[in-house]
DNA sequence: TAGGCCATCTGGTCCT
DNA sequence: AGGACCAGATGGCCTA
């Protein structure tokens, strides 16, 4: 699901986490990296400040140690009595692996945003959930794999489809919208009965469509309980735009079945698509309106680009040269598997 | 108000 | 022993 983005978050913590914690490891929302390194050294001198008191309460420890004398003796380990100063040792030790732990979660969120940055539809005002931009990320590289593999240019409604696979309702109005299109028209109609992973039925009418059917998908990964296909989740209905930048690289591919697209009714959101983000920074909300380009990755062959997977429907160059018609697809582990990455790699770093 | 998403704390496990 | 990683629990924020 897409979230706005909100304020900062604040920390939450139980009675209990507010006894053992301090101050500083309380503040743990990073305003910013500056912020974050001030709370960082006043967690140090907290953690200074306890491990003095530790020391001094050392001996008083071994005297707690031994008060329950009279007391049956128990089998097992022996339970160590919480005392003042293994109390203290507790809270500091606590209080580090606390805030090792903010830091790797940090670094993850940071690794996520980058992910959110490089897969279609990246905003910094209406940002995607972590599921989704990993869902959305999985289908766009599983998409972009199929068209090197394939080495045709791919359809438009195809590959949308591919990266919607399993996306929320409002994640794939998301990516509709980046697309500039109408998810009616690219969203397959699905009966009760069919695997959410499984292409429609209609799929086949498209020349040239993904099928998204991999390997790993249809031979024993489960269908994911989330997202549907279900026309339902499709509401905007939008009308009389083209495809708008998309155009001219689908140009002849698109398929003609006489249904048409129906156009944004309004601009579809604060959202750029950014198929060519390994290359651009992230662009401002405002920009919207400038719907993605395959040009700069994809390039159509210009004149100083690399050739273009995204050819008249001709087999790639590149594609050739790697045998592609023997590449496993998207779950074979194999080294062609290998071969692909590099070969995206080349891609989107040649440009 | 319920549900989704998130940040954080926590204790357990594994590894160095 | 200490750190990394993980999953469960908790509670705040936001939206429908």
């Amino acid at each position: 699901m897409t979230r706005s983005v909100r304020g900062e978050h604040t920390s939450v913590e139980s009675d209990e986490q507010r006894e053992l914690c301090s101050p500083a490891s309380r503040e743990t929302e990073r305003a910013g990296a500056g912020a974050g390194v001030e709370e960082e050294e006043e967690e140090e001198d907290q953690l200074h400040h306890l491990g003095e008191d530790e020391e001094e309460d050392d001996e008083e420890d071994e005297e707690e140690d031994e008060d329950g004398e009279n007391k049956p003796k128990r089998r097992g380990p022996k339970k160590k009595k919480m005392t003042k100063a293994r109390l203290q040792r507790f809270k500091v030790r606590r209080m580090k692996a606390n805030a090792r732990e903010r830091n790797r979660m940090h670094g993850l969120n940071d690794a996520l945003e980058s992910l959110r940055k490089v897969v279609p539809c990246y905003s910094k005002t209406q940002k995607l959930s972590k599921i989704e931009t990993l869902r959305l990320a999985k289908n766009y590289i599983w998409a972009l794999s199929e068209v090197l593999r394939s080495g045709k240019a791919p359809d438009l409604m195809g590959f949308v489809q591919a990266l919607c696979k399993g996306l929320s309702q409002p994640t794939t109005n998301l990516v509709a919208g980046c697309l500039q299109l109408n998810p009616r028209t690219f969203l397959p109609e699905q009966t009760p009965d069919m695997p959410t992973h499984l292409p429609p039925a209609g799929a086949a009418a498209y020349p040239g469509h993904f099928s998204y059917q991999s390997p790993g998908l249809t031979a024993g990964l489960p269908s994911p309980p989330y997202g549907t296909m279900d026309p339902s989740h499709i509401f905007h209905q939008v009308k009389g735009q083209p495809y708008g930048s998309l155009e001219p690289f689908f140009d002849g591919v698109l398929v003609s079945d006489g249904q048409a697209f129906d156009p944004p009714l309004s601009p579809p959101l604060s959202i750029n698509g950014n198929f060519s983000s390994f290359k651009h920074e992230p662009v401002a909300a405002s920009d919207y309106d400038k719907s993605f380009s395959f040009s700069v990755h994809y390039g159509g062959g210009g004149a100083g680009g690399h050739p273009s997977v995204y050819g008249s429907g001709g087999p790639n160059p590149r594609c050739g040269e790697l045998q592609v018609e023997q590449l496993m697809g998207f779950d074979g582990h194999s080294h062609h598997e290998r071969l692909m990455n590099a070969q995206l790699n080349a891609i989107f770093h040649d440009s």
